[in-house]
DNA sequence: CTGAAAGCGCTTACAG
DNA sequence: CTGAAAGCGCTTACAG
């Protein structure tokens, strides 16, 4: 049931008058006499009056001033991190929030943006699963916003915030390689997932340019998918010409590689993207974390309002700069605090606290 | 805009059929004509069709399949595990999550309320904030399934799932007193929060157990509000008779204890409520873990569900005893992949990984 | 300052 | 098997 509840109907009823009067005196518009919408406010107390929202945006036609955020999964820290920006940034606007996970699964990812669709969001914030997505052009056409962050979006072109992937990986394995590792692990969550990718491109790229081999037999990209993940770096962290570095595409695989170095008791240097959770405080604190969370989730959200706010013209990509962080760095705490919750005026500007301007393409 | 899309009259009439027939066609519903039934389908899909939820809720007078999640702050890696298994449990049902942080202040999550019940949300799983909440009386009885998790709601009787606060607490600290420790320090993040309060108590019954004293100066229980909360700390572990091990009471301030500690280069045992992330890959690992987090997600979302199913009768409180890993110990993380992501059967029953039977009260 | 009519996009009875 | 009418709870023009 929609319950019991009261409707606009029964608090005109009660206050002795019309219903346009009533929706007037409620929505504190012109044209109500004092004491008529006293009478009205009255009844509406009285009888616990909750104007039904979706009523209202059915007959008034407006956005429905709600916003989806589809990401990989909501309990993932880097998610989580990503999902509290966009939050603090949309409460303020009274835009409410509805959150799905789709577990890098295409299909699933799908069945969430038509039901998100049917109920008519105004928005779409996607952490996109892998896979094409050419289904969400006619949405888009319909008036649909949406914005993909992280990652991009195949097969549609819409708004787009990531990190420069290549660029972080590469300049973090050049630091473990200045560190002296010459045999360093490359581990991913998930091939299919294009920062994975991108990540391993520019561990290729920093081997390349110090003109080093690179070992195959090192690289692990599916690490989520392995049958037994630990065994398989054991295997990388042990033998006879074992890794002495991780450079990890995710924090979780970074941690495993840790739990196994530790379990082997292996001196193991990490690198590693988006390690959000005191990184310093681990027992072997990562030599370098790439981190963007916050500011993807900042961005992202910026390029959104835009849009709700009516700007048009084509889509835009932003590229942010790698923000990196040694992890045992004595201000390392100071310096995450300092540097992650940076909101950032993602058009024509450097991120605020960035090495490097962001790049923009249009 | 409502833009450009396409309605139910506009399939129709593609269609060459009535509303009724179209609308029948599309929900798949008896009596059609096969090839009456193509014919709409196909309209449907060349038009994009995406028939509005919030419409059909309305005419329809059903549930809207949306269910509001409110915490203290998404991005927190405690309510991110919540709101991970609640999510995992609702979306199976195809029930929408519409997620919200109130940070605690309590005006913030009346509004929020208020702006869920506005959408019509089924239910609303609230980690509720400090203070009084006898403004969600009237929605409940206007039918609005409410669940409290983590905290009791204050003012209402509503179905509530908690851990034992206090006996976790107790045993936690019995454990850091059995391992050598007199001097004790006991953080909080914020004093007004129920669970601070109830791990104090805790606290203080293991020391009387002891028939040990406690000492005042060792208490901090609104750590998030100090001016500079790791001065504080640092004053608590240093000195002349400086604390030797902690008792936190949220993973947040545990984190900081480690932090001075490390800076001070104390060597300080830490026990610590909720540490949900690699707790065994800490510099020091606690002592002793309390956790609860996902199943007190799962035992919420079962009472939820099953009072959307129609189930009747009195408010029913469920006190889930208390988990306990030692993060130092070999198979720690093991025992945490173990413990966490259980779903339970809140009633007549224990929780299976328990040590002891969750108490059911009516 | 106030109200009666029409409509948002769909569904629920009720007829044929 | 198909359709015309009425209504969900609100708002938007349009009148008075």
């Amino acid at each position: 049931m929609s319950s019991g509840r009261p409707t606009l109907a029964d608090v005109a009823a009660r206050a002795g008058v019309s219903l346009k009067t009533a929706s007037r005196a409620l929505n504190g518009e012109y044209g109500v006499a004092a004491e008529t919408a006293r009478r009205v406010l009255e009844a509406s107390r009285e009888l616990g009056f909750r104007p039904n929202h979706l009523a209202r945006s059915l007959a008034s036609g407006r956005q429905s001033a709600a916003v989806g955020l589809v990401v990989s999964s909501v309990s993932d820290h880097f998610m989580a991190a990503i999902t509290g920006t966009v939050e603090g940034i949309l409460a303020p606007r009274d835009l409410q929030l509805v959150t799905a996970s789709h577990g890098d699964d295409p299909d699933r990812q799908r069945r969430l943006v038509r039901t998100l669709v049917e109920r008519r969001v105004d928005a779409l914030l996607l952490v996109p699963a892998p896979g094409d997505a050419t289904y969400l052009q006619p949405e888009i056409e319909h008036g649909l916003v949406v914005v993909a962050v992280d990652r991009p979006l195949e097969g549609v072109e819409v708004d787009t915030v990531t990190v420069d992937n290549r660029e972080g990986a590469r300049t973090a394995v050049a630091r473990l390689i200045a560190a002296g590792h010459r045999r360093i692990a490359m581990l991913g969550w998930d091939r299919r997932v294009w920062t994975v990718a991108e990540r391993h491109a520019g561990y290729l790229t920093a081997f390349d340019e110090a003109g080093l081999p690179v070992d195959p037999d090192l690289v692990l990209l599916d690490y989520a998918l392995a049958d037994d993940p630990e065994a398989a770096l054991e295997a990388l962290l042990s033998g006879p010409d074992p890794a002495t570095a991780v450079m990890s595409a995710q924090h979780s695989a970074a941690r495993s590689a840790l739990r196994v170095a530790q379990r082997l008791g292996r001196d193991v240097d990490i690198a590693v993207f988006d390690e959000i959770h005191d990184a310093d405080l681990l027992v072997r604190p990562p030599l370098v974390v790439v981190s963007g969370a916050e500011r993807l989730g900042a961005a992202a959200t910026t390029l959104l309002l835009e849009r709700l706010d009516g700007a048009a013209g084509p889509s835009r990509r932003v590229v942010l700069a790698p923000e990196y962080v040694d992890a045992g760095a004595a201000d390392a705490h100071a310096r995450f605090q300092a540097v992650e919750p940076t909101p950032l005026r993602p058009f024509g500007g450097s991120t605020k606290a960035a090495d490097r301007p962001a790049e923009v393409t249009s």
